[in-house]
DNA sequence: GCGACAG
DNA sequence: ATCTTGTCGC
């Protein structure tokens, strides 16, 4: 799957990423869903222990297909902008104990909505060859101002002059989340898709399905 | 120089 | 991320 050696200070993390970046995929808008959905996350515990998980959904219906996790310890300090290398190890070996390919991977935080527009989603996406998405629950970079009130409304994020990602309203009077492109998807399909996972809670059922089992696999 | 800063 | 009590609303 893949033979890991990971950046193990950030002067290598960022050369790695810029290395990386290069090889994000654009993609024009497709209008039908995957028929699958694959959330990630990780958790972890008082000490550098971390445990990541993976669930598939079918797309309609969102009902569990598969499930896997992986523990390990963390090797990478949490430094924003650079929170991939952290993650990345623990996701890329649950992912690689999956059955069926993902179709798309739903990633809790940013894909280009970030300072060198290559967010974990973006990374994910590029090592696993599969389209990608991120849905943030807090901005990171950019300016926005207010969704909508009701489900489905949105708004851009704009940094630096471009657009790199929506604020999006999932349900009705509650706080919006941010999404953004990853890999091989567009952001109105991003948006879209996010919306199909969010029926009744803010965020994302691949999202919320990953962390429960993140947090059970960390014990 | 002073904040801000995904999870 | 994770630690936490109470509280408001359906």
């Amino acid at each position: 799957m893949h033979t890991g050696q990971w950046p193990t200070t950030i002067g290598e993390a960022l050369a790695v990423q810029e290395e990386l970046r290069g090889r994000v995929e654009f993609a024009d808008d497709c209008p039908e869903l995957p028929p699958t959905v694959t959330g990630l996350d990780v958790a972890y515990d008082e000490g550098d222990g971390i445990a990541a998980a993976v669930v598939t959904l079918e797309t309609a219906g969102l009902t569990v297909v598969e499930a896997r996790t992986h523990r390990a310890k963390a090797v990478f300090p949490y430094e924003p902008g650079l929170f991939a290398f952290r993650e990345l190890p623990p996701l890329l070996a649950a992912l690689g104990r999956l059955e069926r390919e993902p179709d798309v991977l739903v990633c809790d935080g940013h894909g280009l909505a970030h300072p060198r527009r290559f967010g974990l989603a973006c990374h994910l996406g590029v090592l696993t060859g599969r389209p990608a998405f991120g849905v943030g629950k807090t901005r990171f970079v950019g300016t926005h101002g207010s969704p909508g009130p009701s489900r489905g409304m949105s708004v851009p994020l704009v940094d630096a002059g471009e657009e790199v990602g929506a604020v999006l309203r999932t349900q009705d009077g509650v706080k919006p989340v941010y999404v953004s492109a990853g890999h091989r998807i567009g952001l109105a399909h991003a948006c879209r898709l996010t919306l199909a996972l969010t029926p009744r809670y803010r965020l994302p059922e691949t999202t919320r399905q990953a962390d429960r089992l993140s947090r059970a696999a960390l014990r």
